[in-house]
DNA sequence: CCATATCATAGACGGTATCTATGATAGACC
DNA sequence: GGTCTATCATAGATACCGTCTATGATATGG
């Protein structure tokens, strides 16, 4: 069965007139559309091409060949944009890192009712993200990028340091910085899912500062509560904020993570970027 | 990248009304077929069926995608029948079992010189024919069908038995039947690549024959000469033959190679079966 | 005759479409 | 209400094949 992607290949290939440049336009590698298009003269059990050593031209075959090619390669698009250009309701699967603010989730968490659109968040931890997208349960994850992963599309949409919290009546809540030093006889909560927990727990430690932990959680507004209840301190991303919470940079710890979309590559990352659904997450990370 | 063979799933569950029976016509199973229809709603951003447990039915969106869908398939159709019909020597290229009788094969070699086809033979044994099938160098094979293989489409010709080849001169050579034992004292020549040669070894010498070797060759037209000029005996397919060499049955050997065509997997059966190639090749089985 | 540009071939790798086996759900029937 | 049957969905394993890198073949130009 001839597939769609022969067809582009073969498309390319007339447009560029020889089969490197077509390769690339491709996203492929100049072997790969050489089986391509043999294969494809193969399933049509003639040549498509004239292979001279300076270009390569069309057989008579080929030009008829064409045509149609050229025709499937327009519908295909025509279908999409029907799809897309349709009303009723469209469903955003959005992934959300569980790390992320809440006060920020709940900015996008429903979509204007006059929409075609509804969201769907599914919350888990970069990993649990990660699977998913994978295996095409979400169309798109907000999450921490990683300049390692290129697997997915992409869109950054801001960065942000960590820095203690604690409650509004702390005797350093003032201070402009604080060092793990000063937080010696403290008693801290664990946010037991934090991307950096190693990292603060290694902070903490070679500097000599073993805090007794009052709470382990895996949830951040439970954490952001405690301390505001003045059971203790925690290390929490900066947007994390709660009436009598105050957050104040710790002293060398300049761990930074980056936010933004990954896409799953099912979805068309342009497609997606319109809805409104994610111009609402813009806006969120935005403000 | 919305691919042809989802198309297909789609149209197909329109058409029966429910995945399995769609599954069954598309050759594949409910599961794959299930995820497929999945995929393809992601891709679209948007399901293509309501799902009752009695029906499906499509959504809207769904509806217009058939539209597209259903051209698209109907121009792929158009693209193949137009390269098919057209003006210009196609090439079939044909294995041939090397132990099929050369005279066999002249009948087909050449096609008439007003069709618009070329025929290109290429001669190897059972396992180099399924390599070069399996590897798209061949559009089909001529070569012995075997009923565990069913990786190819297949067209079934004749079936043949293995028999004595002897000189008109031999003593034996006027008997209807001849037994291993009677060829106790005599020499002859091995063709190396018989698919039936360990057979034939133990044939012999379960029946305390050991006979001199005097040629062994993995040209059967060589060994039909040899026997011919009276050097030996040989046991080949029944359909081998050449002046100066009478064929008689080998009592108790009755091994039986059935030939027939194998298509390759990027050929469409139907279409490379009407060729005047393979037509040429019936004739000459038939004969 | 070497340098360059082209397409073809070979062997290895990885992704994914596919499979079998099983689950989930709801109507039909007694 | 239970059981049967028909439906689609999910999970994990498998195998194919589209893709890659590396290399070859072939012609053209300086």
């Amino acid at each position: 069965m001839i597939d769609r992607y022969l067809l582009r290949y073969f498309l390319a290939v007339i447009d560029h007139g020889n089969f490197s440049r077509a390769a690339e336009q491709c996203n492929v590698s100049q072997p790969t559309l050489s089986v391509g298009i043999a294969k494809l003269e193969r399933m049509l059990g003639r040549p498509l091409f004239h292979r001279t050593n300076r270009r390569v031209e069309l057989t008579p075959a080929g030009a008829h060949f064409a045509v149609h090619a050229r025709r499937i390669e327009a519908e295909f698009n025509l279908a999409e944009a029907a799809v897309a250009g349709q009303r009723g309701r469209r469903t955003v699967r959005l992934g959300v890192l569980a790390t992320i603010s809440t006060a920020l989730v709940a900015q996008f968490a429903s979509v204007p009712g006059d929409a075609d659109e509804q969201v769907e968040l599914v919350e888990g931890r970069e990993r649990d993200l990660l699977d998913r997208l994978a295996r095409g349960r979400i169309d798109a994850a907000l999450t921490i990028l990683r300049p390692d992963n290129d697997r997915y599309a992409r869109e950054a949409l801001w960065q942000e340091g960590y820095g203690l919290a604690l409650p509004a009546s702390h005797r350093l809540a003032g201070e402009e910085m604080i060092a793990a030093e000063a937080l010696a006889d403290n008693v801290m909560i664990v946010r037991r899912h934090c991307e950096v927990l190693a990292e603060t727990s290694h902070h903490f430690t070679t500097r000599g500062v073993r805090p007794f932990f009052a709470a382990r959680t895996t949830n951040d507004d439970r954490a952001l509560a405690l301390v505001a209840a003045g059971m203790g301190v925690t290390v929490m991303p900066d947007r994390h904020a709660a009436p009598g919470v105050v957050r104040v940079p710790l002293a060398g710890f300049d761990h930074v993570r980056r936010i933004g979309l990954l896409f799953a590559t099912h979805a068309d990352p342009a497609d997606l970027g319109r809805t409104v659904t994610l111009a609402a997450v813009r806006r969120a990370a935005a403000a």
